[in-house]
RNA sequence: GGCGGCGUAGCUCAGUAGGUCAGAGCAUCCGGCUCAUAAUCGGAAGGUCAUCGGUUCGAUCCCGAUCGCCGCUACCA
């Protein structure tokens, strides 16, 4: 039985264009939706974009547009930067979409009709010009608005509160009764933390407002951020429309997150969705931040970084590599120009591309150029071995360096047996062609795991290797049993796969 | 203020119910090789595991204190 695998990242909010963090968080749920479909899974891969809201409505108005058409210009730029990344998402969901407005009213119906909504007043202060509201510790002296520099009035709003404060016990219980379903575990340790610390009911609509989904039993009400937010990873399994069985796709098994909003996912989703009567998701990965230069990245420090430049210089195998390895995903990564130039050079250049262009040669002036068979009893099928069970423990743990560390362990090994055996030295012959046999079986087993970091080089030395068919239809751990190549097949050196920048 | 985390080779980081646990990668140096993208392989050097105490037969790993750094502290995606 084939079992499914749905993962998801947060959904971006379109008042900026894409950057480094939306693309390492996109990164890794598209290498890690390939690895679940190297093992066989139905794999379900979501991104998309959160479209509605008051910086929506600020900036469509600035740009003298409709919302909608506003939207309908931004989001297109996170799909295109998706394509160009080479990323493989199933979906990709708009909060403008009609189906994401059904299953958000549903969602609330559902909490509405579970008495988890109710009717209250939110005050607050308030300053007109920002049309925003700031909590005491946010103003200067308490009363002065930091943007504006003036004093900002006291507002009372009415707005439907969802009653969180009623769910601390059944949340504790619940992540009690499912250790480890937050990855890494010192960031379930700070969720818990969370719910500890007491929870306050949140306001889930406005009226103040117009750009957003109005509430199904009372119109005057638009839905506010939560309920509209992240009700997203239901929208796309289908919840909401009756002719359609979302559980067919839900619960999720992994939310991708960053650090900064675990509050949300992890309290506030899991209540809202213990209210409404649905499963809760079956995890959640927790990232750091890709930090730049040390820093956060950030529009006045300058420092934002566009992916899209970079894979220019190092192509998008070389991007995507390099935030998978050199990040330990959970903590905080840094990112670096030199560090990324680096990580290329050493591991892309040197260690992968180069032994597939020297096996190549080899290949060619001692075997004929045709690939010959591996043997049962090599040594490398030992390190292989210790690579496959690496990347499964690797990505198993949505630790991705990890998985790609064991990887390239096996790179390692193999040109040290190339070393050790020095093949170039021997004449033609059966020594020569059961070693290079070895080394081509290794590099089969490596395309394998390494594609879900490099799917397009990994594709392109597939073809050079002369195996049928593609490495997205391989399987683990069936196809990455030693002794998969048959040998045979003419083998092809072709251009460096990833030529060495020199600064 | 409260809660939590961190401080291990030049750099990035692993690590341990406390006893070959002082490690890896990159960088550096020496040597080999020359099939390969001046790539690769072997070796060396490099750390009183922040500081000071305590517990213990024994602590980098446990406890306390100190110094330094960083998160979170509730409606912002």
């Amino acid at each position: 039985m084939v079992s499914g695998f749905y993962v998801t990242t947060p959904i971006y909010y379109v008042n900026a264009e894409p950057h480094l963090g939306h693309a390492y968080t996109t990164i890794v749920g598209d290498a890690l939706s390939r690895w679940h479909r190297l093992l066989g899974d139905d794999v379900m891969y979501l991104t998309g974009t959160d479209e509605h809201g008051l910086k929506i409505r600020q900036a469509a108005d600035a740009a003298g547009q409709t919302p909608q058409a506003f939207c309908d210009t931004i989001a297109p730029k996170f799909a295109d930067a998706w394509t160009r990344l080479n990323i493989t998402n199933d979906d990709f969901i708009r909060t403008t979409e009609p189906r994401h407005y059904a299953a958000v009213k549903e969602l609330l119906q559902r909490c509405y009709d579970a008495g988890d909504i109710e009717l209250d007043t939110y005050s607050g202060k308030y300053c007109v010009a920002c049309e925003e509201y700031f909590t005491d510790e946010e103003l200067l002296d308490g009363s002065v608005c930091p943007i504006h520099k003036r004093p900002v009035d006291h507002f009372e709003e009415e707005n439907y509160f969802f009653r969180l404060s009623r769910f601390q016990d059944r949340l504790l219980k619940w992540y009690d009764e499912h250790p480890g379903v937050i990855k890494p575990e010192f960031r379930g340790n700070e969720a818990l933390g969370l719910i500890r610390g007491g929870l306050r009911d949140f306001s889930v609509s406005r009226t103040s407002l117009d750009w957003g989904i109005p509430l199904p039993w009372d119109e005057r009400h638009v839905a506010y951020v939560w309920f509209d937010a992240l009700t997203n990873y239901l929208s796309a399994t289908g919840f909401g429309d009756p002719s359609v069985d979302y559980t067919n796709r839900w619960p999720v098994d992994y939310h991708l997150i960053g650090k900064d909003i675990i509050r949300h996912h992890c309290v506030y989703w899991p209540a809202m969705l213990m209210s409404a009567g649905v499963d809760l998701p079956k995890g959640w990965a927790v990232g750091g931040w890709l930090l730049v230069d040390g820093e956060k990245m950030a529009k006045s420090t300058g420092n934002v970084v566009n992916p899209l430049d970079l894979i220019d210089v190092v192509g998008v195998d070389g991007f995507r590599y390099y935030v998978l390895a050199e990040t330990s995903y959970g903590s905080d990564g840094d990112f670096s120009f030199e560090g990324l130039v680096g990580r290329y050079n050493s591991d892309l250049a040197n260690n992968l591309g180069n032994l597939a262009a020297r096996v190549a040669t080899v290949v060619g002036k001692k075997c004929g150029g045709v690939g010959p068979a591996p043997r049962s009893d090599s040594p490398l099928a030992e390190a292989a071995a210790t690579a496959v069970a690496g990347a499964i423990s690797g990505w198993d743990a949505v630790a991705p360096s990890r998985a790609l560390d064991a990887t390239w362990g096996l790179i390692k090994a193999t040109n040290a047996y190339l070393e050790i055996n020095e093949p170039w030295k021997s004449e033609p012959g059966a020594e020569v062609d059961t070693v290079m046999g070895d080394a081509l079986e290794a590099l089969r087993i490596i395309t394998i795991l390494a594609s879900p970091a490099v799917p397009q080089t990994s594709e392109l030395i597939w073809q050079r290797l002369g195996i049928s068919g593609s490495v997205t239809d391989q399987r683990i751990p069936s196809d990455v049993e030693w002794g998969g190549y048959t040998g045979g097949a003419p083998v092809e050196k072709g251009t460096p796969l990833f030529p060495r920048i020199v600064s």
